[in-house]
DNA sequence: GCTCAATTTAAACGCTCGTTTGAATTGCTT
DNA sequence: AAGCAATTCAAACGAGCGTTTAAATTGAGC
């Protein structure tokens, strides 16, 4: 039995005050700020000073902690992006092993993906929201350093997860279910960016916009139908003719 | 009658070379080298002194004919969107017409949006094909001139696509369906965007992967399927209870 | 062939950028 | 208290930015 090692959970008597949130350290500050000015601006117009002035700290502490302006952007996105991969890989197998030989459904691959980012959606105290709007505007960036960076960030999660789908809907071909992924991974970065330009377009009220669990209590239905849609032939008979006047 | 004040269409021998493709004047040129770069490294990171280089063109003609960096911009995505958005709404204007009084179905209504843009992905010539790359990008860029300009220039067609929608889809709920469109407008411009390092994440063949047109065939029954599932209830019986664990 | 408006050109302006430098300061160890 | 490495600081660097200016060039109309 392993269940002897885990240590025992204390008490919230017996943990010490947290004064972390009281002394912060320069790195900390940096990244804060940077987290919440990138989100607002981008990457390149969002200059080291802006950065820097905001959160109080002398304009060379970028280059002596970090190295670099890139290298900054991607510790931003490394401090929560990795720990919410790390988190969707964790349920995934949580739910695997729960459920055994029997493969999982769509649903709970699809819960396995959006629980931890609305982990971050909720988490209003440490800036997690302000993050996800970050996230969906790195996806669309078209830096290399950041698509290169993404890229091997995801790597292992999206590995992961295409194979529990592919075992979910053993019925869709391989080719198109890695579409059906991209679509996925593509309504859900759109959905996080949350552009004010296209709320509007959608007629949103603006109070309700930054609800991002109603958003993904939504959009988790609409792609399980369209993850689960039969696969169309080319033209077979009855099928819509989807482009026929193109 | 005013037909007979229609100009009668001209056989091809009687119309003159066109030399526009080989006399291009100063404003064509700058447009068309802004529009490749702009997709290539964004708008912050492009520079004036790029485009007019590129163009071979003076560094100050920009400011000349088009007032602005951002006017330039505009000029850049004007030129093809708004005959798109023309385009997509005269298509469903079609549809509505042939089928009189019978509601369009969920496929026509995606057909409408769908067809124009293909048509531009297809347009290798004239270079519609970067012009979607771009426009995808431009969706998720948070610079407010260029989210107030989409904003404006999409208003009325997604005004009239919307209600469409809700004529082909009477039973979903009016705020379900915005969140919805929302969604197909994402996944549609996420995809059109096509960013290198999230087609390296979902394995595709490079050689495949820039032929839009089978992405969209993929895409419109993905989310046409998404479109038509059943409105969820909060918490009904034997419905999915997708965040349980959150 | 002259006129004049439209366009192109080369040069410069003022400004902000990311990064570097070397000295000042801090805070722990001996 | 001295030593020392880690950190902070003010200042400057060179480069590139969008834009403006005024002169040069072009080309159609009289």
């Amino acid at each position: 039995m392993v269940t002897s090692t885990i240590p025992r959970i204390p008490r919230a008597s017996e943990i010490p005050a947290d004064r972390s949130a009281e002394i912060v350290d320069t790195k900390s500050k940096i990244l804060d700020a940077a987290e919440e000015l990138f989100m607002e601006h981008g990457f390149e117009a969002t200059s080291l000073r802006l950065i820097t002035t905001a959160a109080i700290v002398n304009l060379a502490a970028v280059n002596y902690h970090f190295g670099s302006k890139e290298e900054l952007f991607q510790a931003v996105l490394t401090r929560r992006l990795d720990p919410m991969n790390q988190d969707r890989m964790r349920l995934l197998s949580l739910y695997e092993a729960a459920t055994g030989n029997t493969p999982l459904t769509c649903e709970n691959i699809i819960s396995a993906m959006f629980i931890p980012a609305l982990k971050l959606a909720r988490d209003h105290q440490t800036g997690g929201k302000n993050f996800l709007r970050l996230l969906g505007r790195a996806y669309a960036d078209p830096a290399p350093f950041i698509r290169e960076f993404l890229s091997s960030q995801y790597a292992e999660m999206i590995s992961r997860f295409r194979t529990a789908f592919s075992h979910a809907l053993p019925h869709i071909p391989r080719e198109e279910l890695s579409w059906r992924l991209h679509f996925v991974m593509g309504a859900l970065s759109y959905t996080l960016a949350g552009t004010d330009a296209l709320k509007m377009i959608a007629q949103f009220q603006p109070g309700e916009a930054d609800n991002d669990e109603k958003v993904l209590r939504r959009l988790a239905p609409f792609l399980a139908a369209g993850l689960r849609s039969p696969v169309e032939s080319e033209n077979a008979p009855g099928s819509h003719q989807w482009f026929a006047e193109a």
